[in-house]
DNA sequence: TTGATAAATGAGTCATAATTCATAATTAAA
DNA sequence: TTTAATTATGAATTATGACTCATTTATCAA
């Protein structure tokens, strides 16, 4: 038996998410990614069905590991509503910051994906959401959230604009710091634009 | 001479739109958008330089308009800061969903295009986005608009949450009602997710 | 040392679809 | 009519790049 060498699937990952950052899917050569990952282009299918399995597999991992992260976020008893829900921004800050190139493969592709073959999509990424709703709604039967927000507009609302701001930030990262990014969608999302003096 | 038949340049546009919503670009077919048309494959290219130009045409349209619009309401002296953000909210609102096949289009490749060839890019849309900005920064001057928030970051915190609201409604109008979509948004962008009693 | 098995390779296949262009059709002026 | 100018056409060309598979290479057990 043959031992594989190195661990060419996980190369080939971290390749991929830089050249469908760069260029787009579509775009995007499966000969460049061989070539970033020094693999063959034979290898690429030896380990991945095809080029959507490549960006089925980044989600996969990506919204897999949002979603066990805000599960232990959501049973925490020692946490007010308003904690969970800065918590919970701030977790999806820094999963997409960790690495700015799935950032913005995230922001271009999930949609079009999501719209065209829902099916085929990483369930965790319902379930994230489904747990971030929750935190939601249990903030508004505590009396701290709005009751007259509709939640699922909220989603839609809160996730948009995450994406177009932790894009923007991936593309130029010095017109967009990490901080003043955090603190104005977390006051943004709170409070909104109104001087409530 | 000969007489141009009916007007191919607006129906091949039409098409593309809706084609361009349906599939998505790439897999959006010239052929189709033809048949769809009512013309021949040869008339797209008599019309269009190429399926990039057929979009960029798509964007000028929307962007064009809207910055039109917007431009004869920031000039208005009979309205207050408040009425001219929510009118903005309601102009955007009506010209994209006056057509749900370009709030499709919009909202899936116009990111791609304004990443990757920005200067190809339709200027009405900076435009635009500048007299929006306007608004908000008089609004923050008057004291109406919370002197501490990050307009570059609110801008995109807006669009990118309209975006993908636009786009949800577009896809299923009955999840998200328009009305109900119009004051969750005016709402939550001005005073936010918390119960201010 | 050798045979068996799994891993790796990349030149070649092949389908796809954008674009071209030689030709035809239509109208207006001469 | 005839000619010229413009508009319309779609079969044929062509480039592209995802994917295949026959072959090679590496490792292990016997």
């Amino acid at each position: 038996m043959r031992k594989k060498e190195g661990n060419k699937e996980v190369d080939i990952l971290s390749a991929a998410i830089k050249v469908f950052a760069e260029c787009g899917f579509f775009d995007a050569k499966i000969a460049k990614i061989a070539e970033l990952a020094n693999v063959s282009i034979g290898s690429i299918y030896v380990y991945y069905e095809n080029k959507d399995d490549i960006l089925f597999k980044i989600f996969e991992q990506i919204w897999g590991g949002l979603y066990h992260n805000l599960e232990s976020l959501v049973g925490r008893k020692d946490l007010t509503m308003v904690d969970k829900y800065d918590a919970m921004i701030d977790m999806i800050f820094d999963t997409f910051t960790e690495n700015s190139a799935t950032a913005i493969v995230i922001a271009h592709e999930q949609q079009r994906i999501l719209m065209r073959t829902p099916e085929k999509f990483t369930p965790y990424y319902e379930q994230f959401v489904g747990l971030g709703e929750r935190i939601v709604r249990e903030g508004i039967k505590k009396g701290i959230f709005n009751p007259n927000i509709n939640v699922n507009i909220f989603r839609h609302f809160l996730l948009g604009a995450f994406r177009d701001l932790i894009n923007s930030w991936a593309v130029s990262p010095k017109d967009f710091p990490l901080n003043t990014m955090r603190q104005n969608v977390k006051f943004l999302s709170k409070y909104g634009l109104l001087n409530h003096k």
